[in-house]
DNA sequence: AGGAAGATCTACT
DNA sequence: GTAGATCTTCCTA
């Protein structure tokens, strides 16, 4: 059964996830981050979808992580608080990280696709299509329409005031899949992308 | 300076 | 669904 429509009211008043969420192992924020809804507030307008997959990556035991080869200037996020976003560049988009490791440890959370919410129109201007279908079913795609820049990199999301945050939405039964992350040349033996089964927005 | 990169779009079969 | 061109940073030399 597809959800209903909601106003942004509702959305807007539900509390961000709180730091202890993020200080878990990547693969369990992970998981839980799906069914949770990003909202971004620019101004008067809300833009939100809710998270639909995800990927988790770790730290220098994990050969597709940003933070594999240790410490930089750019993945400093990674080693740092979790519940700040890490956000960089690849193939001239803007990825979404949130920071998600236990105390010490280093890894994030990529979120790889919204069903599209709240500001659907905005967010088709923002990525130039008008097909709902196609405007935030992919990592490079969501952060254009929710208009996500290096700007907010290493932005604390769990407090209520934050441009960007995540919060709980309504609790509703679906089956988790998995799979092995996607365009990763040298993966991990675990399956480390979750996905919420038969979502339409989930990338292709 | 050069190249790789956790992707996307378009144009096909 | 798959193939190839292309997008812009940051890293490494």
């Amino acid at each position: 059964m597809r959800h209903h429509r909601t106003g942004a009211s509702m959305v807007s008043n539900v509390a961000p996830l709180g730091r202890e969420f993020y200080a878990r192992d990547p693969s369990l924020v992970a998981m839980e981050l799906l069914g949770k809804i990003v909202v971004k507030r620019k101004g008067s307008e809300t833009l939100s979808g809710r998270i639909v997959e995800t990927e988790a990556y770790y730290g220098d035991r994990d050969p597709a992580s940003r933070a594999y080869r240790g410490r930089k200037n750019y993945n400093r996020p990674m080693f740092e608080e979790p519940g700040r976003l890490f956000i960089y560049m690849v193939h001239a988009h803007w990825l979404l990280n949130v920071v998600a490791h236990p105390e010490g440890e280093v890894g994030a959370v990529l979120i790889r696709a919204l069903e599209p919410l709240e500001g659907v129109e905005t967010m088709m201007r923002n990525r130039g299509i008008s097909n709902l279908r196609n405007l935030t079913d992919g990592p490079g795609k969501l952060t254009r329409a929710l208009e996500v820049t290096k700007e907010l990199h290493g932005l604390n999301i769990t407090s209520p005031r934050s441009e960007l945050t995540v919060s709980q939405w309504e609790d509703e039964h679906y089956e988790i899949g998995t799979s092995h992350r996607i365009g990763v040349t040298e993966d991990l033996p675990q399956e480390l992308r979750f996905f919420i089964e038969g979502n339409r927005f989930v990338s292709r």
